[in-house]
DNA sequence: AAAATATAACACCTTTTGGTTTCACTTATA
DNA sequence: TATAAGTGAAACCAAAAGGTGTTATATTTT
């Protein structure tokens, strides 16, 4: 983390378990730091940099409002992760694709 | 990575390029250490321990070949990770989910 | 049996991570 | 206009991550 964190990507964004978590709270309303922080067993200062390196990855936007800085989710650079992975998909989904060809196939021969 | 590196997740796991470019050469073809180590520009032993943190992660097998020791994919830990995904699915295809709608509705009208 | 090959296991080093505490700044409010 | 609330930013710290080089061990090959 420190100081002059700069290009996060994505993948290094979501490695973390609490900045995970962040996002799920996210996806359901968007919040201050301080209401975000109340969720964790750590100090709000941790919680500005797991915010800080989500931000980088433009997973989440914040706005200032009077003294207060919501937060909000955005979901797009996920597409980048899905994307990744559907590359692998074919991997496990062979698996059972081929299984459903095999009993396709078998039954075919009735 | 150090020495007693346990428990390491999928997430933690795909965070580092490098450890996704193995992944990706693996896709294609298992292969030794020493083949893998050829395709990156350092040493075999830290290309070793990116394989320790794969395979703590379960996603590459290595078995003893001879005096090698052939490693290879495993792609079903990411199946968390497409799940995990799953849930953020919605947020970005709903966007799209409701344009469709709202151009279907729109041709209907006619 | 000796030499070569392939990997494993250490010890070590530097940078990054994930956290803390403290202080300053801005915006509301009594 | 003080004072409280909310945040930002800096300095610091311990541990983990990501490398290195060296040495040891197992397996072929000559």
């Amino acid at each position: 983390m420190s100081q002059a964190a700069q290009n996060y990507d994505v993948f290094q964004a979501i490695a973390d378990p609490t900045r995970r978590e962040v996002l799920r709270l996210l996806s359901q309303k968007e919040m201050p730091i301080s209401k975000i922080t109340a969720h964790f067993p750590m100090t709000r200062t941790a919680i500005a940099k797991h915010l800080h390196v989500l931000s980088e990855a433009k997973l989440v936007y914040g706005r200032k409002e009077g003294r207060e800085k919501i937060y909000q989710l955005n979901p797009e650079p996920l597409e980048e992760v899905q994307h990744w992975l559907s590359y692998y998909e074919k991997f496990w989904n062979n698996k059972l694709s081929m299984l459903k060809y095999l009993v396709e196939k078998e039954e075919k021969k009735e």
